[in-house]
DNA sequence: GTAGATTTTAAACACCTGTTTTAAACTGGT
DNA sequence: ACCAGTTTAAAACAGGTGTTTAAAATCTAC
């Protein structure tokens, strides 16, 4: 068995910066073999179609990150036995930021893609979301709850999705609002500036008088 | 000049209601021509290109919501001299509403597609919003500031692109939230009890604490 | 060094894309 | 009834798409 990795990883490398970029149907199998500088053909000879390169571009990510915020939703629940609204949304920021460390513009790049995904087929990638990593999600909404014990289960469940949209939406265009920002505000803020400012956001519209 | 109107709006009502479940570049001029039942060149002849198609569709609806707001903000600078910010985010509730009276699903209709195309292209989406409708952008965000004073406007950009990203992002799925909340809780709610949902959240989440 | 499996390559495949062309069919006004 | 002007129609265009093929190159282990 020769060693597979180094084509492999240049097409995902190529594909989720090209996908982030302008989109999964905008983005052809020849524009990512020219970008990696692989052949042509080894998109089907390594991951067999397209799509199953788009799946494997996301699980990538989502393989790193999520037990990443299930060890932060851990250390809360054992830690903190009361812990605010914001302290749960919490859970979110390390494990984000730290795709930056191992991967150049990572938050930013996962983000839009999950974002793409989601406008593209909410359908699937909720069901996908939910079947792989269901428990992490179970856990998160029961915190939710524990900080804002007032809220009805379908109450947590509408502004649990108004957030998602939030965070989807906002970090989908993250960079063009930080672009925007620095253009009209001198506001030279990073992906972290952005965090900062949607977790208060976010948790006030959570707990929300009703 | 002959009645030019039926194959021309055959075309945008079939194009629109496409590119809300399948996406701009997902859809084809011949998926179009056929639900329209047109010929094929009849894209290119009426509208020029498929660009064009696809700002024809975005534009029908704005050609109408937007007036619509800028009556309600009318209203609401002229008749209230201190409005909440809950009573500044309703100023889009009447218009909104209303795009369902006049074409059925207008409402998520509409919203699928702004969430589309300001995904696909914030770029050149949010240059033509702010050009051609500019001022109406401008007097809410004056009504915002009036309703919250203590923020900066920097804070009012990212607060309200925030709100953006919660609304686009939910109306966009809200056909799909609205059936999980019925099987789920029982909870038959229109799209008019979704709003009524959102205003306290994003009103929460723009006036929150710093 | 050679045999066997794995990977890379160039070429072709079958199909779909937006758009253009050219001729035919309509239209309303005289 | 005829004649612009406008709209429709079928066909073709040039180029791009994801995928497959079959041969060449490379690698691994004996």
């Amino acid at each position: 068995m020769a060693n597979a990795q180094p084509t492999k990883l240049k097409i995902l490398d190529a594909a989720e910066e090209l996908f982030a970029e302008n989109g999964f149907s905008e983005t052809s199998t020849r524009q990512i073999t020219k970008k990696a500088e692989v052949n042509l053909a080894s998109v089907n000879y390594h991951f067999g179609s397209k799509n199953e390169l788009i799946q494997a571009v996301i699980e990538r990510y989502l393989e790193v990150l999520v037990p990443n915020i299930s060890k932060e939703l851990t250390d809360l629940e054992n830690n903190n036995p009361n812990p605010t609204l914001e302290e749960v949304f919490s859970v979110f920021i390390r494990p984000i930021l730290s795709l930056n460390q191992q991967r150049k513009n990572g938050t930013s790049i996962l983000l839009q893609l999950l974002g793409r995904s989601y406008t593209d087929s909410q359908r699937h990638m909720r069901r996908f979301f939910l079947g792989n990593y269901g428990d992490v999600v179970t856990r998160f909404v029961a915190l939710v709850y524990q900080a804002q014990p007032g809220l009805s289960a379908s109450e947590i469940f509408w502004r649990l999705h108004f957030t998602l949209g939030t965070v989807v939406f906002t970090m989908a265009s993250s960079g063009a609002l930080m672009d925007i920002a620095r253009a009209d505000f001198d506001e030279d803020i990073a992906i972290e500036g952005v965090v900062k400012r949607l977790i208060p956001f976010i948790a006030a519209g959570v707990s929300a008088p009703r």
